[in-house]
DNA sequence: GTAGGGTTAG
């Protein structure tokens, strides 16, 4: 333990050996209390304070029917309650331990909290009572700063204070390590209380039983459930909430059915945490029993079960079930309102939605949030930022982290990187906190616009990374072509002690795959289990298939594929397709393809893949007998569709269109672009005229009209030299306008950033950063 | 001479 620590804090030595023990467990908040150089927050909690001496009187006996005392606690805001602490001071009432407790914990506890002003006001007492540090610490472990409670209970133990701690002090305590989700700590205090003979106190071992749940310990809980004597229903309650919210649905609801036999009554809360596994499992049935069970049993609570239970039916998927409830309520609050505008919003009753919430009372940031993230979850990320310009200009409420969250993500899918900036702008601005979910988001939104650079910036100078800032940036450097960087990137987050999750290494091997780092590919999916503790999922196969499958080792994909041992999902076969598009393989492909169509009878993708296959082969009649099975099977594919943004505004394209204002510019232009390119040898790409008559239309000129192409003819009469062309495209991009870019750019000096469905294409002076292989 | 543990939207 540093001793300049101890200095700080101003403790002394003589301990007993559990504070002590204690004290070494939590020095990690004084080391990072110390060095906020700027925050005075521990220092002025822990400063000596300067104490009037207290004189009792034989008059104290009477202060608790003080009229002032009185006022205190029908005091209905701060600036009264501060007016009746002047008046303490002046008439001295306030140095009666007694009354100036009475007002501490009106301003540490009731509803117009304060807690720095209580914690001033405790500094100030001759002799702080422990009631008084009780109600401190106990406002402390619920408010944003829980550390403090444990300052406060160190100083608690260890100053030449009258008090010791009792059987109020350690839940508050514990609380305040549940809240940290500091399991040394609680652990420790555990074990003073145990020693301090708290050991049995139901209250203390109920909120035993919420911290060890809160760190992830549900057998540590469940064993302090199971040692409880006489359990109560908070006992019940936090065990079955601990299953209920740490992914143990079943268990929560087999807790239920226990609790009844041993004849305690559910109430309020039991109700709600059944809801919440309900909610978990997405079970639809059981949470109807909830329902059922509630009436029957006639819990009260009405207004906060009922807002439980219209969620409960929005997430176990029965939007009927929702309104027919929030219809009936006799009381709805803004939860109830902004709960019922998620259901209609995420399940695309867009229409519904938008009245609902014009209709609501109130329109919070929460309720805009609400259709911001639905919009953009659902894959309709410009009506997102639509909502988000209306917010704006609206001025009806003040954008928040979550806001910002959203609409970055809806500007990373549509490519919107000049709002993706103005919002970094709008941050910086209005000194947000950039959390660490705010750091993904903007590295996210930088790097599927386009910007690597802008991208990396923000990662290296964020403060916060957690695993997924790194592997948000990991992603980005994968999707643009850098995969060895994204390697470097993957070892500097081991040696920052961030442990690697699922997300990280499907990222990381789409790293590999992209840019064909086969060996490394290989060596980290060897090492994820045995090393780094991660189950390999569908994923991370479909990453291995697709890298095999790239490097020409289709049979030892299709052997990987064989050894799963999960279900392969569409994606791993299509993975494989692709592969055999690259290499022309038709055997595999075929069945890849049948493979594909088994689990997803409706994937275009196959089609256009085995189509592509085949007119490569020069294989046309197979290619006829194809397109004609599309058709009776009645698929229509997803149109192309490419994107580019000029001065904020985003323009869209699809194939051969002709709505867009300088359409005839664009087209004349196109014009000049394949005359200038056909005179340098230019030849359009036959295999891909068919794959374009499969892919965007039945037309022989379709090749021409590709939607990328449009957009880059577009971007060539409507942005500067300086300005890299940004094309967002919906589909994987053909071979003929990759090579059509390429020409381009060197044709015209212009720098082409092409973004498809998987990845980014830097294209300049006629070369493009996947090196042709995609 | 005051009190305490468990809960729900985005």
């Amino acid at each position: 333990m540093n001793s300049k620590i101890l200095k700080v804090v101003g403790l002394r030595y003589s301990s007993s050996s559990s504070a002590y023990i204690f004290l070494a467990s939590i020095h990690v908040y004084y080391i990072k209390a110390a060095t906020m150089a700027t925050t005075s927050i521990p220092i002025t909690t822990l400063t000596p304070h300067h104490r009037i001496p207290h004189i009792p009187t034989n008059k104290d006996r009477y202060f608790s029917n003080h009229p002032t005392i009185l006022l205190i606690n029908q005091s209905s805001n701060p600036k009264q309650l501060k007016q009746i602490h002047a008046q303490m001071i002046r008439n001295g009432l306030f140095y009666d331990p007694f009354s100036a407790s009475v007002l501490i914990s009106a301003f540490a506890l009731s509803n117009l909290q304060d807690v720095k002003y209580a914690h001033k006001l405790f500094d100030q007492m001759p002799q702080p009572n422990l009631y008084t540090w009780n109600a401190l610490i106990r406002a402390y472990s619920s408010s944003k700063d829980p550390v403090q409670s444990l300052f406060m209970f160190i100083q608690m133990i260890h100053g030449c204070n009258e008090v010791v701690p009792n059987k109020f002090t350690y839940p508050f305590v514990i609380k305040a390590a549940a809240e940290l989700l500091d399991r040394r700590v609680g652990e420790v205090v555990h074990g003073m209380a145990v020693k301090m003979s708290f050991g049995s106190d139901v209250f203390v071992l109920n909120s035993l039983i919420h911290f060890y749940a809160s760190c992830g310990c549900l057998d540590s809980a469940y064993r302090v459930f199971l040692n409880i004597q006489v359990k109560d229903v908070v006992s019940w309650n936090s065990m079955i909430t601990g299953f209920a919210q740490g992914d143990r649905a079943d268990d929560a609801l087999q807790l239920f059915h226990e609790m009844q036999g041993e004849g305690v009554r559910p109430d309020e809360v039991t109700m709600m945490s059944l809801l919440t596994a309900c909610t978990k499992k997405l079970d639809l049935e059981i949470g109807r029993w909830v329902h059922s069970n509630i009436e029957k049993n006639g819990i009260k609570g009405r207004l906060n079960l009922n807002n439980a239970l219209v969620d409960m039916y929005v997430k176990c998927g029965s939007l009927e079930d929702a309104q027919k409830l929030f219809v009936k309520m006799p009381e709805k609050d803004i939860v109830s309102w902004t709960t019922m505008l998620v259901g209609y919003a995420k399940s695309g009753h867009f229409i519904n939605a938008k009245r609902h919430f014009e209709s609501m009372p109130k329109q919070d940031i929460a309720a805009w949030n609400a259709l911001i993230s639905a919009y953009e979850q659902t894959g309709n990320p410009k009506e997102a930022l639509a909502i988000f310009n209306e917010l704006q200009v609206s001025n009806k409420a003040e954008p928040d982290t979550v806001t910002l969250v959203s609409t970055l993500s809806a500007c990373a899918q549509v490519g919107a990187l000049d709002l993706g900036c103005w919002i970094h702008v709008y941050i910086k601005k209005h000194k947000i906190n950039l959390s660490c979910h705010l750091v993904t988001s903007l590295v996210d939104m930088y790097s599927k616009c386009g910007d690597l650079n802008k991208a990396l910036e923000v990662f290296s100078s964020a403060d916060c990374k957690d695993v997924f800032v790194w592997s948000a940036m990991i992603a980005g450097l994968a999707m643009h072509g850098n995969g060895s960087d994204a390697i470097e990137l993957f070892k500097k987050m081991q040696e920052s002690s961030i442990r690697p999750n699922g997300v990280t290494f499907t990222n990381l091997l789409c790293a590999c795959s992209h840019t064909g780092l086969l060996q490394e590919g290989r060596d980290f999916f060897k090492k994820m289990k045995p090393v780094y503790g991660i189950t390999p999922g569908v994923k991370h196969y479909a990453c291995m298939v697709d890298m095999l499958g790239r490097a020409g080792l289709l049979e030892e994909a299709l052997s990987l594929i064989k050894t799963m041992p999960m279900p392969p999902l569409a994606s791993v076969y299509g993975a494989l397709l692709g592969a055999c598009k690259l290499h022309g393989n038709v055997e595999v492909a075929e069945e890849a393809s049948a493979r594909l169509l088994e689990l997803e009878p409706s994937n275009h993708g196959a089609y256009v893949l085995l189509s592509n296959i085949y007119a490569k082969s020069g294989m046309w009649d197979k290619v006829a007998s194809l397109r004609k099975r599309m058709k009776d099977v009645g698929l229509k594919k997803e149109p192309g569709c490419s994107s580019l943004e000029v001065n904020g505004v985003v323009h869209e394209f699809v194939v051969g269109d002709n709505t867009h204002a300088q359409s005839k510019l664009i087209y004349g232009k196109l014009n000049e672009v394949f005359e200038k390119l056909k005179s340098i040898g230019y030849e359009p790409n036959r295999s891909q005229v068919l794959q374009c008559v499969e892919e965007e239309d039945m037309q022989e000129q379709a090749l021409h009209l590709h939607s990328e192409k449009l957009a880059i003819a577009f971007g060539l009469i409507s942005l500067t030299k300086s300005q890299p062309i940004r094309v967002m495209k919906n589909l994987r991009v053909c071979e003929d306008c990759h090579n059509v870019a390429k020409m381009i750019s060197k044709v015209y000096d212009r720098e082409i950033l092409l973004r498809d469905r998987y990845r980014f294409h830097h294209i300049k002076a006629g070369v493009c950063s996947c090196k042709d292989y995609w």
